[in-house]
RNA sequence: CGGGCUGUGGCGCAGCCUGGCUAGCGCGCUUGCUUGGGGUGCAAGAGGUCCCGGGUUCAAAUCCCGGCAGCCCGACCA
């Protein structure tokens, strides 16, 4: 039997997945080798469903794929200088190539503002060249001080846009536009509910005017940020010339956006749903939908299980687990470790009453259905665990979400368990390094108050529009 | 880089303190029979530089010295 299962809210999120998503055989959609992530194939079918859905929206918003290096010139990082301090930390440098020391050493990418931003120069020369609108699915490189499966890795696979505008208001939209993406993709595609919001100026990308980020809450109440836009201003547009002539015919630097989400979401699908018998996935993103698993006695009721079985399953592209010499509680756990939505099963029994048994992953409902009906029943049934699955994880958001009046109280709420704490701050580094005195950080401005509005800070006494997300992260 | 801990079949561990039988257990794996509506049971089997180097000793997984690696907690961060 499975050992003294853990919860998450209980353990952090490497304990817990350790404990119980990982069982030793391929279940495990992940391993770590020094700090750097093997992706197994259970856990890469839930990216390529993510990959699939974001790439066709990028396309429905008029962006083009594009592979730019891995390799960076050391030179091409340092040319805007917000963006190098930022990243100088954690970067990886190929100083040896061909058993010789490089005249110039090459930056593995960290991202690739840089590179994309040469390009750029070379590629813009008029108003009718934009906007430009482009995507890469790459992997990068930092070099962290501390990994964590999923969430932080040594090098990750992820998608980011680039893209440059002959206007800040039109780059604006554009930045506005993805967020609005990676919203829709979180909370309609992985249940999970999302905080759009503005960075702050101490929290921002590295040589961004301003970021804005997509934060959800997992299952333990910590912060994920679970994506991000930015409005880079024509700050990349300067350091690499990236010059086009406007309709008045005056030369103008352009105004360049990036955007990107990573493997990290598939960490918080995980952490979002998954409980202590293992993975829970969202029926939209699962790679199996639905398993129907045959049972039988005897040799003479093999026969007719299996052929019913294949049946039944065709007519809703079901997979029907036949594999012999294993038993069907053996087989009932391996599926629900592996977060399948849907569980059939098919007896003797059912094939008199001509019935069939399904199971729900995320609360375990049986119920037995008529063979007739099983095709509407499961296609319902996948979309109701999908809307309940996200219902669930909003109102573990709501419950979560507190106000706090003054900083001692931020931290007395934060000290006892971990929450989104609404309070009135004010956006300047200062008060960022208030917060980071009890481990805790503003996760983001919300682009829509649903609180009181205006306020005093909390740390300063100055008055501020509205309250911020303050809470412990990932 | 600081603090704590751990290195023993594929995975998880016991044994170490107090040196001594053939290095053990659980899971997994292989083969056969059995079983099958929520991890069937039985039997046989494969699989080991006990992290590395040195020292003490008649004898080292165990004690001593020195390395190395990994994990956890912090600082950095998608």
């Amino acid at each position: 039997m499975p050992e003294s299962p853990i919860t998450p809210r209980a353990k952090d999120f490497a304990a817990w997945y350790q404990d119980v998503v990982l069982q030793g055989d391929m279940a495990e959609p992940a391993e770590i080798v020094k700090g750097c992530m093997v992706i197994k194939p259970n856990g890469y079918a839930v990216w390529e469903n993510l990959q699939r859905e974001l790439d066709a929206r990028f396309k429905a918003t008029g962006h083009q794929n594009a592979y730019f290096p891995l390799l960076i010139p050391e030179s091409f990082l340092k040319k805007e200088a917000e963006h190098v301090e930022g990243f100088a930390p954690e970067l990886a440098v190929v100083t040896i190539a061909g058993g010789k020391k490089l005249e110039e050493p090459y930056v593995l990418r960290p991202t690739s503002e840089t590179i994309i931003g040469h390009f750029f120069a070379k590629w813009i020369q008029s108003w009718r060249d934009l906007p430009l609108l482009m995507n890469q699915w790459a992997n990068v490189v930092r070099w962290e001080l501390r990994t964590r499966m999923f969430l932080r890795t040594t090098e990750f696979l992820w998608q980011e846009g680039h893209t440059a505008h002959a206007t800040h208001a039109e780059a604006l939209e554009e930045v506005l536009r993805m967020l609005d993406v990676y919203a829709e993709v979180a909370e309609d595609l992985m249940a999970m509910p999302v905080i759009k919001g503005v960075k702050t100026r101490g929290e921002k990308f590295a040589g961004a005017l301003s970021s804005y980020s997509i934060e959800a809450m997992m299952q333990n109440g910590m912060a994920l940020q679970a994506g991000t836009s930015h409005d880079l201003g024509q700050n990349f547009g300067k350091a690499f010339d990236v010059k086009f002539q406007n309709k008045e015919g005056q030369l103008d630097y352009v105004w360049q956006t990036s955007w990107g989400v990573s493997t990290r979401l598939i960490g918080g699908l995980i952490m979002s749903h998954s409980d202590d018998k293992g993975l829970v996935l969202p029926p939209k993103l699962a790679p199996v939908k639905s398993v129907l698993v045959p049972i039988y006695r005897k040799d003479e009721e093999r026969g007719p299980v299996l052929e019913a079985a294949h049946r039944i399953a065709k007519d809703m592209g079901s997979k029907v687990d036949d594999r012999e010499g294993q038993s069907p509680g053996a087989k009932f756990f391996h599926w629900e470790r592996r977060g399948v939505p849907l569980v059939m099963e098919l007896g003797p029994r059912d094939l008199a009453s001509n019935n069939i048994v399904l199971k729900r992953r995320d609360n375990g409902s049986k119920q037995i259905v008529p063979q007739s009906e099983i095709v509407q029943k499961v296609a319902e049934s996948l979309d109701s665990m999908q809307k309940d699955l996200y219902s669930a994880a909003q109102q573990r958001l709501r419950d979560n979400t507190v106000l706090a009046e003054s900083i001692d109280q931020v931290e007395s709420i934060l000290a006892e368990s971990n929450k989104f704490v609404m309070a009135h701050l004010k956006d300047d580094p200062a008060c960022d390094a208030r917060l980071k005195e009890f481990k805790a950080t503003v996760r983001n401005i919300p682009l829509k108050d649903e609180f009181d509005g205006p306020g005093k800070c909390i740390v300063t006494g100055e008055p501020v529009s509205q309250r911020v997300v303050v809470a412990k992260s990932y």
